[in-house]
DNA sequence: CTTTCTGTTAGAAA
DNA sequence: ATTTCTAACAGAAA
């Protein structure tokens, strides 16, 4: 599910739970997920085997993120990557808290493990569950950070949008080297990254921009807006928590909500909530956008 | 029942 | 080189 506003708050809300402790014993029920990201997987028992033998006994002493990847760092040195994609979520148990986090679902708060659990962290103080209903996410072990850099994995990755580093000359400069649509420009993380479906439509919505503009014909003044609205929504985001939906818990037990806050994103063919124009809806990059053509020019 | 849609992104196809 | 399309998969909604 996540975008980086919901990776952000998973990531805040574990960590207090699982900072220093150690990693006991490790369940993968199903190897794919841990065997290499992308389509085609096929689950290897030599993967399978490097993954829990590295993770096991081993303490996790950093959780930080990079675009919409979770990275634990661990005290021998190792990294565990994990990627969401659509549907993963991880989820911290122990005798007396439940912390959820990513995509929601049903049972999530009463059953653990339930049927789309599919790794399985046994910690000290609790059990950390990787669950994917759609299995498309990955949990990757290196064995160094160097190696983690070795394969590329972030080759491509553009700015953070919540550091020091994201400022207007650097993100201009970026966006200039670009062409093609605005909504192509932010899903495809080369520039910046974190956005996806749901804060890309929002972000150009506040910023009174058009989706479909051709990132070449946009003006200083537009892409200054456009740069402040990614820091503006994004940072008011992570602050409620995110925009899931359901059951979507932090850690202090809390719900993410900015899906209330949310002035395009699924709103197709309703009226605007600033003009009262009825907003439209097409497919760019392939993914269902919603604008107003009153507001975004 | 069937069809369509969904928060992502790598890799193939064009 | 760059852009678009499809696959990975399951379930909810229409």
């Amino acid at each position: 599910m996540p975008e980086l506003p919901e990776v952000e708050s998973l990531r805040r809300s574990l960590l207090p739970y699982i900072l220093d402790q150690k990693i006991t014993k490790v369940e993968v029920l199903l190897p794919k997920l841990v065997s290499s990201k992308g389509t085609a997987r096929q689950e290897s028992s030599e993967k399978t085997q490097e993954f829990i033998s590295g993770l096991e006994n081993s303490q996790i002493k950093k959780l930080t993120r990079r675009a919409k990847n979770m990275i634990f760092e661990l005290d021998t040195g190792g990294i565990l990557l994990v990627h969401l994609k659509m549907t993963g979520q991880l989820v911290f148990k122990d005798k007396n808290h439940l912390i959820t986090g990513g995509h929601p679902i049903q049972d999530s708060e009463t059953t653990l493990p339930n049927k789309h659990s599919y790794v399985i962290f046994h910690l000290e103080n609790g059990t950390l569950y990787y669950n994917d209903v759609r299995k498309f996410g990955y949990l990757l072990y290196f064995s160094s950070k160097i190696k983690l850099d070795d394969e590329e994995h972030f080759g491509d990755l553009g700015m953070e949008p919540l550091e020091e580093s994201f400022n207007e000359e650097e993100f201009k400069k970026r966006l200039k080297t670009k062409s093609g649509n605005l909504k192509k420009l932010f899903l495809d993380q080369k520039v910046v990254v974190g956005l996806g479906n749901i804060y890309a439509d929002e972000v150009c919505f506040t910023a009174g921009v058009l989706p479909t503009r051709n990132v070449k014909s946009l003006n200083d003044k537009e892409i200054k807006k456009l740069f402040h609205a990614i820091k503006i929504i994004l940072v008011k985001a992570v602050d409620l928590g995110g925009s899931s939906i359901a059951n979507y818990l932090l850690g202090d037990g809390s719900r993410g909500n900015y899906a209330h806050h949310h002035k395009v994103y699924g709103r197709g063919g309703k009226p605007c909530l600033v003009c009262g124009n009825t907003l439209s809806v097409t497919q760019l990059a392939g993914r269902t956008t919603v604008f107003c053509t009153v507001c975004q020019k």
